[in-house]
DNA sequence: TATATATATGAACAATTATTCATATGAACA
DNA sequence: TGTTCATATGAATAATTGTTCATATATATA
């Protein structure tokens, strides 16, 4: 991390792009939240659970099933979308139904997948 | 892992979601690499350079600045994205500019931007 | 050809994280 | 109340990854 009183570029005809970018970044904390969003989404599994509950609500078991993976890998996963807010649940007895949270959900999920067939 | 052949979850009567659900899953191969295209936004440092160049093409030295981080921290991440098809670049002379793909990557930026924001 | 400059890259280190195992919580029911 | 079942969670481990430092490559120019 350099300092720089006059961003400068190596190249000084840059300078004046260089300054304009600078002013319209949006502030550190709505990247990195972006960023953290974006890692959610950045991991297998969950993409696998996304995936599922396009299909319909489940319960941990059912996405286990469909996953072959423990009930607890996927416990600890829908965790983390829950934080993220990504899904939602609803609680039914002894049972806990999972269900994706809103339609950007589907919406970031579909421009990936345009991205990588195309 | 569990192997199952014919899948069954802890509650019968969710079988048959089980077996729908798991008959319309995409490839794991495509799962896998839509995560790994997420993965390549998960990093504030990439989502700060995609968003530095939704303003202009830029030299890695003009991205560095902008970003307050050393060239090789840049460069090293903007292979990153090149391989995700996310930036395509032109040499001119010593200089190397490198500028957004295509249109997927300010969608999913903005999807995602309205996901945190709202 | 020798030098300077912009960019790329390999190795190493620190930090993050996904999964597993063991166990805890919480709800239904005998 | 005690047991069973679905889910949650803490700790530990293995694997991945972002940055730095040193150096290599590629282009321009003297």
């Amino acid at each position: 991390m350099e300092e720089n009183e006059t961003l400068e570029c190596c190249n000084e005809i840059h300078n004046e792009v260089v300054e304009k970018v600078s002013s319209q970044m949006p502030p550190d904390e709505i990247l990195y939240d972006l960023a953290e969003l974006f890692k959610v989404f950045g991991d297998s599994t969950r993409v696998k659970i996304i995936c599922a509950l396009f299909e319909s609500e489940m319960c941990v078991c059912d996405i286990a099933q469909v996953l072959g993976m423990n009930q607890s890998a996927i416990s600890h996963q829908l965790r983390v979308l829950k934080q993220s807010r990504l899904v939602k649940y609803r609680r039914e007895g002894k049972t806990v139904y999972y269900s994706l949270a809103d339609s950007h959900v589907q919406a970031i999920f579909n421009q990936g997948f345009e991205h990588i067939t195309e």
